[in-house]
RNA sequence: CGGGGCGUAGCGCAGCUUGGUAGCGCGCCUGCUUUGGGAGCAGGAUGUCGCAGGUUCAAAUCCUGCCGCCCCGACCA
């Protein structure tokens, strides 16, 4: 390629609106352009780089054994009623009508359309298992689309999915998935790491995220400094403490204390002098419509998805205020455990806590020196509080820190969810009707190139791994005006084609500052610098965009040189 | 959906308080000089001031409604 007929619109200023460092340099470098909130183009320069990573989980999905097919982006309703979801994905799913007034969705996952087509084609345990994959343009109407790429509506997405005839079949087939995604993201030069992590509604027992560590992931992920033990935060799980008796002290007389509009905890302990952890938060939540009542103490909070996972309920919300009042009898601020009309469930945190103060469901007043077994009953200690840095592993007791990152994968043992609601089933061995075992695995095709990004850039640009890199080498002739150089260079340009490396020509008629701060924005690997200085030696420059070290390298042999640099840069350790 | 902010040249912004001639930087075009880290000089082009209404002799500026975008929050297979 050459620069001067190249669509690469770079630009000196950084955008207003993007907030985060790969948005700025994806807009700079002349990779992306908005067209709508969370729609983006990819100009020729990104969508290089995406058909590198596209390419790369083919091949490592091909590998491990899933075949590619392409299923359609519109999907019709009755597809999703089947399956349940049609009413149940919310404002998330974009509905559209067609000219005869029926329903479609453009779609967000592809579960209801595969688990159609495997159901309809696949009759015996003969055929199972079966894993198979697509790299599709998928469409969420996200609340609020932000940062690029990285959280976009419409974005490019490889998804899988695998059937099999039985539970250790599953197994396998996950753990091949899990396996891939590991060479894939090596590949992409990614430092990264799988996280165990909720599988929320989509129902399925296991499930791990492939975490990209960066300061501006939306999610924050918990591992161990010990171990490898590593979690997203929603999952992360706290021990029950050994070797504390449930109630370690000796009752103090109870106390109903006048607290004149003092609601929160940090209100509490100014009033009553007393630290957060000798309080007991009362939260009232709605649990498919039944209050529960969650103990935890001062200084926790409440994890609502173990919260969701321990009640077995499908939807959860913090109770309104009407609902406060009717179970504690009093508004809000002033909850407590004794005589609340719910049941009672409390957090580990509680476990060896005695004398602490309460909210004494009645307004402006709370209790002092509450004790469980004496004042109220509960009905369980459960895991329920969301982990915090310094936080005891829950595999090996050693401390835990808290991380920032960027899902760019994920894996799902889905079970028998869809198989189930859409009947795909097959005839196993023994002759009987079983419904197959299905797992999906996901790949954020945009997502993951940003959060390269997110890793691998300095003040001057992006610094692309090779493997996907848009272009393995650039060669800049400092001045194009200069005949011999300009010769030099083009005959660099056109031996390199002809040897298969990807390589653009600078040949634009510009100084040379404003060539190396385009090759450094746009982030190219390895950048060949046609000078008459070198040149009078018969020899060219060679500069590592990581680096930055320069190495001089003759003519004759550069060539060799390159093509055995960018070998060593695309193998995977 | 709640709170906040923004919308003026391709991009980044000023002008709006106090109504009257639309401006700056970058980019773009022409010429000359320059040519190893975003060049200099000279000349030049470019705007339904987001849209629609209203007030006024007069609206980018004041008022109303709408649309779009950004940030914070709620939400999230």
């Amino acid at each position: 390629m050459r620069y001067s007929e190249m669509f690469l619109p770079t630009t000196k200023e950084i955008p207003s609106d993007a907030e985060i460092v790969s948005h700025q340099l994806m807009l700079r470098a002349g990779m992306i352009r908005k067209l709508a909130g969370g729609i983006y183009t990819y100009l020729p320069l990104g969508y290089r780089v995406i058909k590198k990573v596209e390419n790369i989980v083919r091949e490592e999905m091909n590998r491990a054994g899933a075949q590619e097919l392409f299923m359609p982006a519109v999907q019709p309703a009755e597809l999703w009623m089947e399956s349940g979801r049609w009413n149940m994905y919310g404002k998330e799913l974009l509905r559209v009508k067609d000219r005869h007034n029926r329903d479609y969705c453009i779609g967000p996952t592809h579960e209801e359309v595969i688990t159609a087509l495997v159901r309809d084609e696949i009759q015996t345990y003969r055929q199972l298992p079966m894993n198979l994959y697509q790299i599709q343009t998928k469409f969420r109407d996200e609340i609020r689309p932000r940062f690029g790429v990285m959280r976009s509506r419409e974005f490019g997405m490889k998804d899988a999915y695998s059937f099999d005839a039985d539970e250790a079949g599953a197994e396998k087939s996950y753990r091949k998935m899990f396996d891939a995604y590991i060479r894939i993201f090596r590949r992409c030069g990614l430092h990264f790491r799988p996280v165990e992590a909720d599988s929320g509604n989509i129902g399925g027992s296991f499930s791990h995220e492939f975490m990209v560590t960066a300061e501006s992931g939306e999610d924050a992920m918990v591992h161990c400094t010990s171990c490898d033990y590593a979690a997203n935060l929603e999952k992360a799980e706290v021990s029950r403490p050994e070797g504390k008796a449930d109630q370690a002290v000796d009752f103090s007389p109870i106390e109903e204390v006048h607290t004149p509009d003092i609601r929160t905890i940090e209100e509490v302990c100014a009033f009553l002098d007393v630290k957060p952890g000798d309080i007991v938060k009362t939260m009232i939540f709605v649990g498919d419509g039944k209050p529960v009542a969650v103990l935890v103490r001062g200084d926790e909070d409440v994890n609502e998805t173990k919260l969701r996972n321990y009640l077995g309920c499908d939807s959860l919300e913090l109770a309104m205020d009407d609902t406060i009042l009717e179970v504690t009898g009093s508004p809000r601020g002033f909850a407590g455990p004794i005589g609340i009309k719910s049941v009672i469930i409390a957090d580990y945190s509680l476990i060896g806590m005695g004398n602490f103060v309460v909210g004494a469901n009645r307004e402006n007043y709370h209790i002092k020196n509450c004790n469980i077994g004496r004042d109220f009953e509960i009905r369980n200690y459960a895991d329920l509080r969301i982990v915090k840095e310094g936080d005891l592993c829950p595999r090996c007791g050693k401390e835990l820190k808290i991380a920032r990152g960027i899902e760019v994968g994920h894996v799902f043992k889905l079970g028998m969810k869809y198989s189930k609601s859409m009947n795909a089933t097959f005839l196993d061995s023994d002759g009987k009707e079983k419904y197959m075992i299905m797992g999906c695995y996901g790949i954020g095709i945009g997502r993951t190139a940003a959060a390269c990004i997110e890793q691998s850039r300095d003040g001057d640009g992006i610094i692309w791994p090779m493997p996907i890199a848009p272009f393995q080498v650039i060669i800049t002739p400092v001045n194009i005006n200069d005949e011999n150089l300009a010769r030099v260079a083009e005959e660099l340009y056109k031996g390199f084609v002809e040897e298969g490396v990807e390589v653009i020509l600078d040949d634009r008629n510009e100084r040379a500052g404003v060539k190396f701060k385009d090759a450094d924005l746009i982030g190219i690997p390895i950048r060949i610098t046609v000078g008459a200085k070198s040149l009078a030696e018969g020899k060219v420059e060679v500069r590592s965009r990581k680096s930055g070290e320069v190495e001089k390298v003759s003519l004759e042999t550069v060539r060799d040189f390159i093509t055995k640099t960018i070998m060593e840069q695309l193998s995977i350790s």
